[in-house]
RNA sequence: GGAGGAUUCGCAUAGUGGCCUAGUGCGCACGCUUGGAAAGCGUGUUGGGUGCAAGCCCACGCGGGUUCGAAUCCCGCAUCCUCCGCCA
C-alpha cells in the first residue's frame, strides 16, 4: 500500500501514476471517499467509547444504590450504541482496505508509460554469434539437452505433465554449479545466504502483492491454506514482517536459493516447447532492505550485480526499462536483463530487478528506527540466477558445431574444471 | 495425531472483574556526582489510529462472547515448550 497522507494531499499524482500504468484513476477517488467515511466512523465510535468509559468509572464510584442504578441504566444505553458504531467502523475499515489493496505502487516517472511493448532498451552488451558465418545451424536447447543427456522433457511430462522436466547427469551438475557460483558471488558482495521456505501463509503472499491480479498465477494448497512461492522474494520480504529494524543495520542484503512454482495461467500456447517457461524452476534471488531514499541507488547496484553475472556467463544480452503497465503491483520501476536466444532470434528475460520502495514494507509492517522516528523501510529484489532459462541460454549460445557446449571460464571451477560438455553415447 | 503447560513494554517478570492511566527489575539514553570511570542518585524509555492542537481512542498472541465495566471470566484459533505416538 502507498502512503495515505500523501495520497490525501496530492491525489493527482496517484491518478497520473494510474494512467501511466493503463490502470483506472477512478480507484484513487474511490479510496479517498472510503477513507473519508472510515475516518468519520472512527470519530463517532471514539466519542461514544470515551463516554462509556467515563460512565463506567462513575458506576464504580457511585455513592448509593439509587445513583448507581440510574447510572447503570444510562450506561447500558451507551453500551448498545457503542456496539452499533463499532460495527459501522469495522465495516468502513474493511471497505477501505479492500479498495486500497487494489492500488498498485506509484510507477516511477522515469519508467516508460504504457504496456508490455512500451519498454525502453537501455543498452546492448555483447554480440550474438553469427552461426551462418561459422558454417552451422544452431540447435535448440531441447535437442542439445537430449544429446548431452542433460534435460529430459518427455519423462517430465509423463510424471508431472506439461511444463515439467528432469535435469539429468550433466544438466543436474550444471544447475548445481550455477547455484553455487551465484551464491558465491552474492556472498562476496555482502549478501547473507538463506534457504527460505517455499510454502508460505496467505499473509506473506498478500504482503508482497501476489494475491491481487497475479493470484491466478499462484499455486494454492487449499487444505492447508499454503501458497507455493513463485519467487523467494515472498519469503525474504516476509522474513522481517512486524519488525522494527535499527537504522544502523541497513542496508540488509540477503541472497536466497529456492524452488519457484508458477501456474502460468495466462500463458497457454506461449513457449510451449522446451524448458523456457515451466511450472517449476530454481532461482538464486537477491533481496535488500534499505531506506526509500537509498533505494534508487540500490536498484542500480542490483542491476550491476546482474550484469556482472551475465559477463561471467559470457552471454550477449540487453537491459530494458520496463513500462509502467508491465510493473508488478509492488514495483515503482523494473529493469530486466534479456539474453539472446539464438534459435528464437530474440532477447528473452533471464533476470529482473524491482524497486518496491515502501509498498511491501507497509503491507508487511516492516519499519526502521531512524533519528527522526519510526518509518517503513524500502524493499528491493533482483534475480541473480533463474535455473531453467539460464541453462537454455548457456546451451544455445555456447554450443559448438559438433553438438558439444563450451563452458565459460568463470563456471569451470564449479564443474570440476571441465571446459566442454560433450554429447553422451546414448542421448535421452 | 494425543495429553499437559505457556503467550503482558527490547529482555525477565507482577498482575484472578473497577485502585491497571499496566507495576517492578534488567538493559538503554540523558543528567548529577568524579581528575576520569564504576557504583550510587535522579529523569526518561512500546507502537498504532484520529485531531490544527490540547487531547481522545486502540493494542496484554489473534478472533469472538459475557458484563455498565475484561490483562483478569467463557468459547474458538495460532504459535512455542514438555511428554507420548509416527516419521526423512
Amino acid at each position: 500500500m502507498i502512503d495515505l497522507r500523501s495520497l490525501r494531499e496530492d491525489p493527482e499524482t496517484a491518478r497520473e501514476a494510474q494512467r501511466r500504468r493503463n490502470a483506472s484513476p477512478a480507484l484513487v477517488d474511490d479510496i479517498l471517499a472510503a477513507d473519508e467515511s472510515r475516518r468519520s466512523a472512527i470519530a463517532s465510535f471514539e466519542r461514544l467509547r470515551a463516554e462509556q468509559k467515563s460512565l463506567g468509572k462513575q458506576v464504580a464510584a457511585a455513592s448509593g444504590p439509587e445513583e448507581r442504578q440510574a447510572l447503570l441504566d444510562k450506561t447500558r444505553e451507551v453500551a448498545a450504541q457503542v456496539k452499533t458504531f463499532e460495527a459501522r467502523q469495522t465495516a468502513a475499515e474493511a471497505e477501505f482496505s479492500r479498495l486500497v489493496a487494489q492500488l498498485p505502487n506509484l510507477a516511477s516517472l522515469e519508467a516508460p508509460a504504457g504496456g508490455e511493448d512500451d519498454f525502453v532498451v537501455l543498452e546492448h552488451i555483447g554480440t550474438p554469434r553469427d552461426f551462418a558465418a561459422e558454417g552451422f545451424e544452431p540447435l535448440d536447447h531441447i535437442e542439445l539437452g537430449k544429446r548431452l543427456g542433460a534435460i529430459d522433457i518427455e519423462r517430465g511430462a509423463k510424471v508431472s505433465g506439461a511444463r515439467f522436466y528432469y535435469l539429468v547427469g550433466v544438466g543436474a551438475e550444471l544447475e548445481l554449479a550455477l547455484v553455487a557460483m551465484a551464491m558465491d558471488q552474492a556472498r562476496e558482495d555482502g549478501f547473507v545466504p538463506m534457504l527460505p521456505p517455499a510454502l508460505v501463509k496467505p499473509r506473506a503472499m498478500e504482503g508482497t502483492g501476489f494475491l491481487g491480479q497475479a493470484a491466478a498465477d499462484v499455486f494454492h494448497l487449499p487444505d492447508d491454506d499454503f501458497y507455493l512461492v513463485g519467487t523467494s522474494e515472498v519469503a525474504l520480504a516476509a522474513y522481517h514482517a512486524d519488525e522494527i529494524l535499527d537504522a544502523d543495520s541497513l542496508p540488509r542484503r540477503y541472497v536466497a536459493f529456492s524452488p519457484c512454482y508458477r501456474r502460468e495461467a495466462g500463458s497457454y500456447g506461449k513457449d510451449t516447447r522446451g524448458i523456457f517457461r515451466v511450472h517449476w524452476f530454481d532461482k538464486v534471488e537477491m533481496f535488500t532492505y534499505t531506506t526509500v531514499e537509498a533505494s534508487y541507488d540500490e536498484h542500480r547496484r542490483l542491476l550491476g550485480w546482474e550484469k556482472e553475472w551475465f559477463a561471467k556467463l559470457e552471454l550477449p544480452y540487453r537491459v530494458i526499462d520496463t513500462a509502467a503497465g508491465d510493473l508488478g503491483l509492488s514495483a515503482v520501476r523494473k529493469f530486466d536483463c534479456e539474453a539472446w536466444i539464438p534459435t528464437q532470434g530474440k532477447y528473452r528475460e533471464l533476470t529482473s530487478t524491482s524497486n518496491c520502495t515502501d509498498f511491501q514494507a507497509r503491507r508487511l509492517n516492516i519499519r526502521g528506527r531512524f533519528a527522526d522516528g519510526v518509518r517503513p523501510v524500502a524493499t528491493l529484489n533482483g534475480t541473480l540466477m533463474a535455473s531453467a532459462r539460464t541453462i537454455v541460454a548457456l546451451l544455445e549460445n555456447h554450443q559448438q558445431a559438433d553438438g558439444s557446449v563450451r563452458v565459460p571460464k568463470a563456471l569451470q571451477p564449479y564443474l570440476h574444471g571441465r571446459s566442454v560438455l560433450e554429447p553422451v553415447d546414448t542421448p535421452l
